[in-house]
DNA sequence: ATGTCGCCTCATAGGCGA
Protein backbone atom coordinates (compact mmCIF):
# COMPACT_ATOMS: atom_id res chain seq x y z
CA UNK A 1 0.00 0.00 0.00
CA UNK A 2 1.35 3.43 -1.21
CA UNK A 3 0.53 6.44 0.62
CA UNK A 4 1.77 9.95 -0.82
CA UNK A 5 1.68 13.46 0.29
CA UNK A 6 2.19 16.58 -1.92
CA UNK A 7 1.94 20.65 -1.78
CA UNK A 8 0.80 21.97 -5.45
CA UNK A 9 0.63 25.47 -4.94
CA UNK A 10 -2.33 25.89 -6.37
CA UNK A 11 -4.29 22.59 -8.14
CA UNK A 12 -6.10 24.81 -10.89
CA UNK A 13 -2.17 25.56 -11.79
CA UNK A 14 -0.96 21.74 -10.77
CA UNK A 15 -3.68 19.75 -12.38
CA UNK A 16 -2.50 17.73 -15.35
CA UNK A 17 0.88 17.64 -13.18
CA UNK A 18 -0.77 16.09 -10.57
CA UNK A 19 -2.75 13.81 -12.90
CA UNK A 20 0.45 12.37 -14.87
CA UNK A 21 2.22 11.67 -12.08
CA UNK A 22 -0.86 9.57 -10.20
CA UNK A 23 -0.68 8.00 -13.64
CA UNK A 24 3.01 7.13 -13.29
CA UNK A 25 3.22 6.33 -9.86
CA UNK A 26 -0.10 4.85 -8.88
CA UNK A 27 -0.60 5.41 -5.58
CA UNK A 28 -3.52 4.03 -3.38
CA UNK A 29 -3.78 7.44 -1.43
CA UNK A 30 -2.44 10.75 -2.42
CA UNK A 31 -3.08 13.82 -0.07
CA UNK A 32 -2.71 16.96 -1.64
CA UNK A 33 -1.99 20.83 0.04
CA UNK A 34 -2.06 24.51 -1.06
CA UNK A 35 -4.92 24.04 -3.16
CA UNK A 36 -5.70 27.67 -3.22
CA UNK A 37 -9.42 27.24 -4.77
CA UNK A 38 -12.51 27.56 -3.70
CA UNK A 39 -13.85 24.35 -5.34
CA UNK A 40 -11.88 21.31 -5.95
CA UNK A 41 -12.02 19.19 -9.43
CA UNK A 42 -12.95 16.08 -7.92
CA UNK A 43 -14.18 14.38 -11.27
CA UNK A 44 -10.45 14.97 -12.94
CA UNK A 45 -9.50 12.39 -10.16
CA UNK A 46 -12.70 10.82 -10.55
CA UNK A 47 -11.90 9.53 -14.27
CA UNK A 48 -8.31 8.29 -13.17
CA UNK A 49 -10.06 5.83 -10.14
CA UNK A 50 -9.46 8.20 -7.20
CA UNK A 51 -12.51 9.32 -4.96
CA UNK A 52 -11.55 12.27 -3.16
CA UNK A 53 -12.46 14.70 -0.22
CA UNK A 54 -11.45 18.37 -0.14
CA UNK A 55 -11.81 21.36 2.55
CA UNK A 56 -10.93 24.53 0.36
CA UNK A 57 -11.19 28.02 0.82
CA UNK A 58 -10.55 30.60 -1.78
CA UNK A 59 -7.16 31.82 -2.43
CA UNK A 60 -5.34 30.17 0.13
CA UNK A 61 -4.31 26.61 2.00
CA UNK A 62 -6.75 23.51 0.94
CA UNK A 63 -6.19 20.17 1.83
CA UNK A 64 -7.53 17.04 -0.02
CA UNK A 65 -7.11 13.64 0.16
CA UNK A 66 -7.51 11.11 -2.85
CA UNK A 67 -8.18 7.48 -2.33
CA UNK A 68 -8.28 4.26 -4.56
CA UNK A 69 -10.43 2.32 -1.80
CA UNK A 70 -13.63 3.74 -0.42
CA UNK A 71 -12.87 7.09 1.70
CA UNK A 72 -14.62 8.16 5.04
CA UNK A 73 -14.57 12.02 5.97
CA UNK A 74 -14.06 12.00 9.92
CA UNK A 75 -13.32 15.88 10.48
CA UNK A 76 -12.77 18.77 8.22
CA UNK A 77 -11.11 21.24 10.88
CA UNK A 78 -8.52 20.22 13.65
CA UNK A 79 -9.79 20.67 16.99
CA UNK A 80 -9.62 23.40 19.63
CA UNK A 81 -10.65 26.69 18.08
CA UNK A 82 -13.99 27.16 16.70
CA UNK A 83 -12.92 30.44 15.50
CA UNK A 84 -9.83 28.81 13.12
CA UNK A 85 -11.23 28.90 9.89
CA UNK A 86 -7.79 28.12 7.35
CA UNK A 87 -8.43 25.20 5.54
CA UNK A 88 -5.74 23.00 6.80
CA UNK A 89 -6.74 19.56 7.90
CA UNK A 90 -8.36 16.74 6.63
CA UNK A 91 -9.06 13.38 8.24
CA UNK A 92 -10.64 10.27 6.88
CA UNK A 93 -10.87 6.67 7.33
CA UNK A 94 -9.46 4.59 4.63
CA UNK A 95 -9.25 0.78 4.25
CA UNK A 96 -8.96 0.44 8.15
CA UNK A 97 -6.30 3.34 8.16
CA UNK A 98 -6.62 7.10 9.98
CA UNK A 99 -5.30 9.16 7.13
CA UNK A 100 -4.89 12.59 7.87
CA UNK A 101 -3.67 15.76 5.14
CA UNK A 102 -2.42 18.52 6.79
CA UNK A 103 -1.20 22.48 5.85
CA UNK A 104 0.58 23.45 9.37
CA UNK A 105 0.78 27.14 9.11
CA UNK A 106 4.19 28.74 8.13
CA UNK A 107 4.65 31.15 10.25
CA UNK A 108 6.60 33.63 8.90
CA UNK A 109 7.90 36.19 10.47
CA UNK A 110 8.83 35.00 13.35
CA UNK A 111 7.49 37.71 16.34
CA UNK A 112 3.79 38.31 15.01
CA UNK A 113 0.93 36.89 15.42
CA UNK A 114 1.58 34.36 12.41
CA UNK A 115 3.83 33.05 14.68
CA UNK A 116 2.14 32.12 17.53
CA UNK A 117 -0.81 30.86 15.14
CA UNK A 118 1.78 28.17 14.38
CA UNK A 119 2.62 27.34 17.65
CA UNK A 120 -0.98 27.11 18.67
CA UNK A 121 -2.22 24.72 16.32
CA UNK A 122 1.07 22.55 16.50
CA UNK A 123 -0.63 22.14 20.54
CA UNK A 124 -3.68 21.68 18.68
CA UNK A 125 -2.43 18.88 16.48
CA UNK A 126 -0.19 17.63 19.56
CA UNK A 127 -3.23 17.02 21.59
CA UNK A 128 -4.98 15.36 18.94
CA UNK A 129 -2.12 13.14 17.91
CA UNK A 130 -2.32 12.07 21.46
CA UNK A 131 -6.03 11.03 21.50
CA UNK A 132 -5.51 8.89 17.99
CA UNK A 133 -2.30 7.56 19.85
CA UNK A 134 -5.07 6.52 22.80
CA UNK A 135 -7.41 4.84 20.42
CA UNK A 136 -4.94 2.48 18.75
CA UNK A 137 -6.57 3.05 15.15
CA UNK A 138 -3.27 2.63 12.81
CA UNK A 139 -2.57 6.27 11.86
CA UNK A 140 -0.77 7.98 9.36
CA UNK A 141 -0.26 11.87 9.16
CA UNK A 142 0.92 13.09 6.07
CA UNK A 143 1.13 16.76 4.99
CA UNK A 144 3.21 20.09 4.92
CA UNK A 145 4.42 20.24 8.22
CA UNK A 146 6.27 23.90 7.70
CA UNK A 147 8.78 21.93 9.81
CA UNK A 148 13.07 21.66 9.55
CA UNK A 149 13.75 18.89 11.89
CA UNK A 150 17.04 18.95 11.93
CA UNK A 151 20.43 20.84 10.80
CA UNK A 152 20.57 17.75 8.31
CA UNK A 153 17.03 18.92 7.04
CA UNK A 154 18.33 22.21 4.93
CA UNK A 155 20.72 23.03 2.94
CA UNK A 156 22.46 25.18 5.56
CA UNK A 157 21.49 25.91 8.87
CA UNK A 158 22.73 30.08 8.70
CA UNK A 159 20.44 30.31 6.07
CA UNK A 160 16.79 29.31 8.29
CA UNK A 161 18.33 30.44 11.68
CA UNK A 162 15.65 33.52 11.53
CA UNK A 163 12.73 31.33 9.79
CA UNK A 164 9.91 30.09 11.66
CA UNK A 165 9.95 26.63 10.60
CA UNK A 166 13.43 26.34 12.06
CA UNK A 167 12.91 28.06 15.24
CA UNK A 168 13.78 25.76 18.37
CA UNK A 169 10.17 26.35 19.30
CA UNK A 170 8.71 24.95 16.18
CA UNK A 171 11.56 21.74 16.35
CA UNK A 172 10.87 20.87 19.87
CA UNK A 173 6.89 20.84 19.47
CA UNK A 174 7.62 18.35 16.11
CA UNK A 175 10.09 16.23 18.48
CA UNK A 176 7.63 16.11 20.89
CA UNK A 177 5.31 14.31 18.45
CA UNK A 178 8.06 11.98 18.09
CA UNK A 179 8.43 11.30 21.52
CA UNK A 180 5.14 10.50 21.57
CA UNK A 181 5.64 7.55 19.92
CA UNK A 182 5.21 8.50 16.01
CA UNK A 183 7.64 8.09 13.82
CA UNK A 184 9.09 10.37 10.71
CA UNK A 185 8.64 7.64 7.69
CA UNK A 186 11.75 9.31 5.73
CA UNK A 187 13.86 9.71 8.51
CA UNK A 188 13.47 6.24 9.92
CA UNK A 189 14.52 4.39 6.69
CA UNK A 190 17.54 7.08 5.66
CA UNK A 191 19.21 8.16 9.32
CA UNK A 192 21.74 10.52 9.56
CA UNK A 193 21.36 11.01 5.46
CA UNK A 194 21.40 14.85 4.60
CA UNK A 195 20.42 16.60 1.51
CA UNK A 196 16.95 15.07 1.22
CA UNK A 197 14.49 17.94 0.81
CA UNK A 198 10.69 18.17 -0.72
CA UNK A 199 10.98 21.78 -1.17
CA UNK A 200 12.85 23.93 -2.92
CA UNK A 201 11.88 27.76 -3.70
CA UNK A 202 11.95 29.28 -6.94
CA UNK A 203 14.09 31.71 -6.33
CA UNK A 204 18.44 31.63 -6.87
CA UNK A 205 17.59 28.64 -9.19
CA UNK A 206 17.66 26.99 -5.71
CA UNK A 207 16.31 23.39 -7.25
CA UNK A 208 19.36 22.99 -9.71
CA UNK A 209 21.84 23.64 -6.55
CA UNK A 210 20.04 21.24 -4.44
CA UNK A 211 19.72 24.32 -1.66
CA UNK A 212 16.10 22.94 -0.04
CA UNK A 213 14.77 21.85 3.29
CA UNK A 214 12.72 18.59 4.12
CA UNK A 215 9.68 19.60 5.47
CA UNK A 216 6.77 17.46 4.14
CA UNK A 217 6.46 14.46 6.42
CA UNK A 218 4.50 11.19 7.18
CA UNK A 219 4.34 10.52 10.75
CA UNK A 220 2.99 7.12 11.67
CA UNK A 221 1.27 5.79 14.48
CA UNK A 222 3.57 2.29 16.25
CA UNK A 223 0.86 0.13 14.41
CA UNK A 224 1.54 1.58 10.60
CA UNK A 225 4.94 2.23 11.47
CA UNK A 226 5.65 -1.80 11.87
CA UNK A 227 4.46 -2.09 8.40
CA UNK A 228 7.04 0.39 7.03
CA UNK A 229 8.93 -0.71 3.87
CA UNK A 230 10.35 2.32 1.94
CA UNK A 231 9.99 6.23 1.79
CA UNK A 232 11.20 8.06 -1.05
CA UNK A 233 11.09 11.66 -2.20
CA UNK A 234 10.41 12.27 -5.77
CA UNK A 235 12.14 14.93 -7.52
CA UNK A 236 11.06 14.26 -11.01
CA UNK A 237 7.74 16.40 -10.65
CA UNK A 238 9.88 19.41 -9.92
CA UNK A 239 12.13 19.23 -12.60
CA UNK A 240 9.10 19.99 -14.73
CA UNK A 241 8.06 23.23 -16.48
CA UNK A 242 6.00 25.20 -14.03
CA UNK A 243 6.71 23.11 -11.21
CA UNK A 244 5.00 23.88 -7.25
CA UNK A 245 7.89 24.91 -5.12
CA UNK A 246 7.52 21.41 -3.40
CA UNK A 247 7.66 17.83 -4.40
CA UNK A 248 5.70 14.35 -3.59
CA UNK A 249 6.75 12.08 -0.90
CA UNK A 250 5.96 8.55 -1.07
CA UNK A 251 5.65 5.70 1.74
CA UNK A 252 5.07 1.70 0.99
CA UNK A 253 4.02 -0.71 3.58
CA UNK A 254 3.56 -3.86 4.13
CA UNK A 255 0.08 -5.25 3.57
CA UNK A 256 -1.87 -5.82 6.74
CA UNK A 257 -1.78 -9.32 7.97
CA UNK A 258 -4.46 -11.44 7.69
CA UNK A 259 -6.91 -11.20 10.99
CA UNK A 260 -5.13 -8.43 12.29
C1' DA B 1 17.28 43.58 0.28
C1' DT B 2 16.61 40.49 -3.20
C1' DG B 3 15.02 36.85 -6.01
C1' DT B 4 9.88 33.93 -8.16
C1' DC B 5 5.47 32.18 -8.23
C1' DG B 6 0.01 32.13 -7.85
C1' DC B 7 -3.70 34.24 -5.92
C1' DC B 8 -6.87 38.29 -5.60
C1' DT B 9 -8.91 42.97 -6.72
C1' DC B 10 -11.41 49.38 -5.13
C1' DA B 11 -7.99 44.78 -11.71
C1' DT B 12 -4.22 45.18 -16.83
C1' DA B 13 -0.35 46.87 -11.25
C1' DG B 14 0.23 46.04 -6.82
C1' DG B 15 -0.41 43.57 -2.51
C1' DC B 16 -0.38 39.26 0.02
C1' DG B 17 1.38 34.79 1.25
C1' DA B 18 4.72 31.66 0.55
Amino acid sequence: MIFASWNVNSIRARLEHVRNWLTARNPDVLLLQELKAAEFPALAFQELGYESAAVTQKAYNGVAILSRLPLEVVCTTLPGDETDSHARFLEAMIGGVRVVSIYLPNGNPVGTDKFEYKLTWMDRLTRQMRIWLEDGVPTAIGGDFNVIPEDIDCDKPENWMHDALFQPETRARFRALLGMGYTDAFRALHPGEGGHFTFWDFFRRNFERNRGIRIDHFLLSPSLATRLEACEIDRTPRALEKPSDHTPILVTLAARASGQ
